[in-house]
DNA sequence: CCAAAAGTGTTTCCGATACACCCATGA
DNA sequence: TCATGGGTGTATCGGAAACACTTTTGG
């Protein structure tokens, strides 16, 4: 047996947010090419001073975009001949979800061309970042409500009507009140603090936080 | 920015099966250092001649088990630095099941290390590939209750109870009868053939067959 | 007629869904 | 007192689980 070859590996991040009721993704327009001028989810190149795979696609997505201190759950591989017109590139594939606020686009010379994009709207991306995104868009979904990955969509403090509006942006449809507050309930995995919020002509609403930030599976 | 660093990539498969009643998984035992004498998993790396990692994997199956003309399932990457002793290498997991008596190992010299071993009685792999091994059986009983993965455990004609008792083996626990036949019939992937299978000294079983052997999830 | 595995329905339970009214606030 | 969003409970439905007896065969 030879020395074994060598390839290009890469990691890519489907980063989701919900900004003013929509859904939105996190893309970087290329200055390059190829595909210069088009969208592409932010990543990179493994380097060899990357530990891992994770270390790996936060490093990219802090340098090209500045979101830092993330939970990404890996998705899946991509390795087809072909996918990169440079050359072989076998690229991995992460998710997450952020609170968008958390965050100042553009403040770096190296992320001035990250922008948070309409889902709905996205067109073609560049090299099979489309089929990437939509893979994550369902693992989201199912994500959302299986996990308790929406802890990274919310700020510290929120109501419980802000984060049922969350899951229906990500979910595509309205869910009622009612049935959401019990399910979330049950999960046990928030407590009422003492204060509300108040907002307009009505009712203060509760604010809620997180008993544990980290990530779980239900 | 200067060329990216290239890594060795490879790809494990592991391969279940069912035999004598007991859950196996396929493994190697090491010839060479690094781990030399010890199982792994079956795989190995990316060759500049596999058109996807899904060949790349099929064919290192092919090559040192004798396994082909298989499906598998993308699992997760591995990436860390320090998990093969000899240089980074980033490896991608597969899951497959397949049924044994299907597959003649040991022959040929390259495959003659190839070897069904009990999961209970697994002891330490080479590399990382204990982890491994443990989130594919993880998966492997979310999968089977979850798609049509079984379609490659069993031969092409079947018994129900044949059917349930490998459910049975993955699950690691009984089932009950009358709900596992009303649950399979409900997904509506099986035929009735008009042969039974006779096999001792108790009334026969009807014979079944699936209606579309590809991988399809419920 | 006996042993052994095949085959078959009904009841119960629990989580998911549907659904409507009162509450607290500032203007 | 009104407009606005906050907050709450019950009845129904449907799928999952529990559960036992009859059938068919060869010996």
């Amino acid at each position: 047996m030879s020395e074994p070859p060598k390839h290009c590996v890469a990691t890519d991040a489907a980063v989701f947010s919900v900004v003013n009721g929509t859904l939105k993704i996190l893309l970087i327009k290329r200055k390059y090419d190829p595909f210069k001028g088009m969208f592409a989810l932010p990543g990179g190149f493994l380097e060899d001073t990357d530990k891992s795979l994770n270390e790996c696609v936060k490093r990219e997505l802090y340098e090209e975009t500045g979101v830092d201190n993330i939970f990404l759950k890996m998705l899946h591989a991509y390795g087809d001949v072909g996918r990169d017109p440079r050359g072989r590139v076998v690229t991995v594939a992460y998710l997450a979800v952020i609170n968008s606020s958390d965050v100042e686009l553009n403040k770096t010379k190296v992320s001035e061309n990250a922008e948070w994009v309409d889902v709905s709207s996205v067109k073609a991306l560049a090299f099979d970042h489309s089929t990437i995104l939509a893979e994550a868009l369902d693992e989201l979904r199912h994500e959302i409500m299986d996990s308790t990955i929406v802890f990274q969509l919310l700020k510290k403090r929120f109501t419980l009507t802000e984060m049922q509006k969350s899951y229906e942006v990500i979910l595509g449809k309205p869910l009622d009140k009612r049935n959401f507050r019990k399910w979330i309930k049950q999960h046990d995995i928030l407590f009422a603090t003492d204060q509300t919020k108040m907002e307009g002509v009505h009712r203060p609403a509760r604010l809620y936080e997180f008993k544990d930030k980290r990530y779980k599976r239900f």
